[in-house]
DNA sequence: ATCGTTGCAAATGGTTTGCATTGGC
DNA sequence: GCCAATGCAAACCATTTGCAACGAT
């Protein structure tokens, strides 16, 4: 039983969050919470299968869904019904390929954003810079 | 037949973009292309058929979806699979609502973002903030 | 008469839910 | 033995599509 280095971090951070772990939940935060990728559900279906052929795509998005509601996991809606998600869970903003729909993170640092202060009459909780374009 | 001054507004717009003007096309578009809202399709369909009972669901997507394409309308995907229509056709920002989830459009001169020079090997084509919070 | 538009209903794609089964503790 | 997690299939919701009927030119 081979166990990564992806899985063995997952299953602690399972673990302390205490989420029960099983195969199957292994397997999905092994993955989402080590890549760069901003997958969607049904990637992450694709990829855990090869691991571990017989995870039904239900157990997939309850166990995103599980995570997000334990805050391991952001999910973000940018484009075109894709629903995604995202292990940085510090402040970022996005860039999108337009040519591939790729999505990117841009550190927090990165851009500045001025003007917030005269938006009249709101407060402000959360705010990002959605970037599209095309690498080059 | 009182043809109001959105109906009147709306039946020139699509006329002037070659868009063959019906009661379906056009109550969609009065109400459309005048509202400061950002409503989703079944919205538009919900609120249209208050004065065209008979209007189809498909007839309301088919026709917000033919507005795009002529660049009368744009579509935004903000928050929650929600698909959202927005007759402000130039630049600008969004602030959601975290409460009502009201979507509200924010100048382009309001806010600046600086540091796009800095992300490196992109061609920026297009980028904007998108500001959560709630209005007091 | 033709072509575009409409309404309906069925198909689609992504996501959720119900339920009986399985497996940890 | 009990409760939680799983797999499967059905349900669901928003959107799209196929098609026959209709209306304007």
């Amino acid at each position: 039983m081979p166990s990564t280095v992806a899985e063995r971090l997952a299953q602690r951070i399972l673990q302390d969050h205490h989420i029960q772990v099983s195969p199957p939940r292994l397997a999905i935060a092994a993955y989402v919470l080590a890549t760069d990728d901003h997958p969607s559900a049904d990637q992450v279906w694709e990829r855990v299968k090869a691991e571990l052929p017989g995870v039904s795509r239900a157990t997939v998005y309850n166990t995103l869904n599980l995570l997000v509601e334990k805050s391991l996991l952001c999910e973000h809606v940018l484009a075109e019904g894709r629903r995604v998600y995202d292990a940085n869970t510090e402040r970022h903003h996005h860039f999108i390929d337009e040519r591939t729909g790729r999505i990117e993170n841009i550190p927090w640092g990165q851009l500045k954003v001025s003007g917030l202060e005269g938006l009249g009459g709101v407060k402000v909780s959360d705010y990002q810079v959605v970037v599209r374009g095309r690498r080059i």
